[in-house]
DNA sequence: ATTGTCTAAATCGTCAACAATTTTGTAGAA
DNA sequence: TTCTACAAAATTGTTGACGATTTAGACAAT
């Protein structure tokens, strides 16, 4: 049984560590729009939040940064980043440099049991969207990329990509269509099929499509003329004043 | 005690963060193995040495350990990372997966300029390694591959290949033959011949035989038959005691 | 001689206070 | 009004100290 294993345990398994709890509350907030891109995140409010030291507030940051997550400017502080339009494309473009590679190899190592792998992880996608589970539905497609990944056996494409993906689950929640056409469940299973046919081209092929589909699904158009635009937040007119 | 070299350049311009500052000599210390794998680096002694304080190289630490250079352990401090075969042979992997995409962007985006900048380059490698600058050649040879990045216009690949290529360094260290055969400005010149042919495939076959070519020069025998070896270790025959 | 236990030293983890910097707010002059 | 200069507040950057944990050494027991 090829069960992934929860990597990193700590010992005893009942304590988590605090730090990586304040990461991944970070985190889940930052995807779910909780926290908004530019946002300023002030040291020692997050502190008191968490009830921990700013320093320790300041590590998490380091990580959050480093996963080009929040933004660090010195003496400024942290901001929940904004990836702009070109570093969109640009994530995709480099996820579908290395993710054909991952078809490739996945499809050239298929066995039945990594078929049934999977095909498992398809059917909880299919369930999350007959639920209407939007979130669940991201999430688990974007683990479904992970999990290629995973099967490729190699843990620094698997790291990398696990970082790449978070981010692009943040560029999706900046950038996705008012009304969200969630069909990548439905590429991820033409994707299985291609995976399944062996040839290391028909995969990459298929991953190439799915990627440049979620790409042109976003919005990216410019709606940046330089600073925000509070017009259209608040749906008023630029100039006009109400008072 | 070293002392910390003060390049005079950043003190009269503008102030240049000492936290880049210690993060590269560490880098460098590392990599050249006057740092050896294995070795803890105790938190005090560093912020003595760089007249530091002791939460700045904490920083640094994590920056460090999120490049896979150094390990944390909790409660026991920072060791330089001593990178097994295995992780190894798995960065090489990554890196032929990555770098194929790579050779095949730069192929057929090739132009005069870039075959300009590319055998400028080389002139360079072959000067170092007429000159017998080992070091310098090493440097210039994985500089080649960050090139090759930056023609890609992805800055997203070209990052993590940066810090893949830091890692592959200190492997190299760790593991180079006695005799360094460094025959690899050859295989860069065949490298070149393959870009310019403009066929994407061409290219990516020759850098997988690059990349393979690299990792089998490394010395990646087992010399762990389960418990540590201590007689090949020191040396010394298991009984002898010489001192 | 090896193992186990205890004490002391070394080192990491955490915190709160202080200094430096940036941002915000206010008042005055063109 | 609009701009500038200055003061006040907020926030980040840094330091040193204190407690917790781990490591090393001494010593007794098997």
């Amino acid at each position: 049984m090829a069960k992934a294993e929860e990597t990193g345990s700590y010992k005893g398994s009942g304590k988590l560590r605090p730090e990586e709890m304040i990461y991944q509350e970070m985190l889940g907030a930052i995807l779910d729009r909780r926290l908004e891109p530019g946002m300023k995140l002030i040291e020692e409010d997050l502190a008191k939040t968490f009830s921990v030291s700013r320093a320790r507030i300041r590590a998490t940051f380091l990580q959050l940064a480093h996963d080009k997550l929040i933004n660090l400017v010195p003496n400024r502080g942290a901001f929940v980043a904004e990836p702009t339009i070109d570093e969109a494309i640009e994530v995709f473009s480099a996820r579908r440099m290395i993710e054909d590679g991952v078809a490739r190899k996945v499809a050239t190592t298929m066995t039945d049991a990594r078929a049934a792998q999977i095909k498992h992880h398809l059917d909880r996608e299919h369930a999350a969207h007959h639920d209407g589970d939007h979130r669940a539905a991201i999430i688990l497609s974007g683990e479904f990329h992970l999990l290629l990944a995973r099967l490729t056996g190699n843990l620094v494409i698997e790291e990398f990509l696990e970082r790449l993906i978070l981010r692009s689950s943040l560029i999706i929640a900046m950038y996705e269509s008012p009304q969200p056409v969630d069909c990548s469940h439905t590429e991820h299973d033409r994707l299985l099929s291609a995976l399944l046919s062996g040839d290391p081209d028909i995969a990459a092929a298929e991953m190439s499509r799915h990627l440049d589909a979620i790409r042109d699904r976003l919005q990216l158009q410019r709606p940046k003329p330089g600073k925000t635009d509070f017009a259209s937040i608040f749906g008023r007119a630029p100039k006009s004043e109400a008072s």
